[in-house]
DNA sequence: TTGACATATTCCGATACGGGTATATGTTGA
DNA sequence: TCAACATATACCCGTATCGGAATATGTCAA
């Protein structure tokens, strides 16, 4: 047995830059893959595997236009990340005023 | 050339599930590794390698009492991700007003 | 100084990944 | 029906990754 899933999660799939990139283009508005290819600057099959991991784990939503398929970010899948990385957000938080208030008896010192 | 870096990158080393337990561990309190391993139920040299790379990216930090290492999160190096998921948060919102919306014109038809 | 303890590192095997090339699939318009 | 277009998939290569076993490193206590 080695690595575990992988691509089979919004924390995973976020962690390549690439699918980053694309879900911040997508959000904006809904493009077709052809457009996100010459923007981002990516080849074309590439393009189509990171929109399938993104359209796989829910963070991408697909509508057929003709022969095109127009893709767009799903904003919502990406709240569960944003819940996460706000549980630390009081501990983040502690840390700054610790380091304010440090500052400040050195200062009055 | 083929994978980029990845295990360079905060986005990246919360993309596995162990970090991201381990991080939560670690958050509510400095651990020494054998804590780690006995709590989440890990190999120890997996933990050590997951905490290397998470020191690596600066979601960590260490201190040595004794022989043992003690580890804690630190979490402003979460900051950034939270800080990127929530320039999405407009746009959950406004599909959740577009669903809303919808529903009730549907229901007060 | 030595043995026990705590952690880190190395090595290994299996597999996942990302990019590229070639090819398949699906859609349109003539 | 067929050629052009748009996208997806299959395949290959080189590398990254994870977990586990074995071993190295570092520290304490006697």
């Amino acid at each position: 047995m080695s690595r575990v899933a992988t691509t089979a999660d919004a924390f995973n799939a976020v962690g390549e830059p690439s699918r980053r990139d694309i879900l911040n283009y997508l959000v904006l508005q809904e493009r077709a893959v052809g457009e996100i290819v010459s923007t981002l600057r990516l080849g074309q099959p590439s393009v189509s595997k990171h929109l399938r991991v993104l359209r796989d784990v829910g963070l991408v939503h697909v509508r057929r236009d003709g022969r095109r398929m127009m893709y767009r970010t799903n904003a919502e899948a990406i709240k569960p990340l944003h819940e996460w990385t706000g549980t630390f957000e009081r501990y983040w938080k502690q840390q700054l005023h610790r380091i304010k208030d440090r500052a400040e008896s050195e200062t009055g010192k």
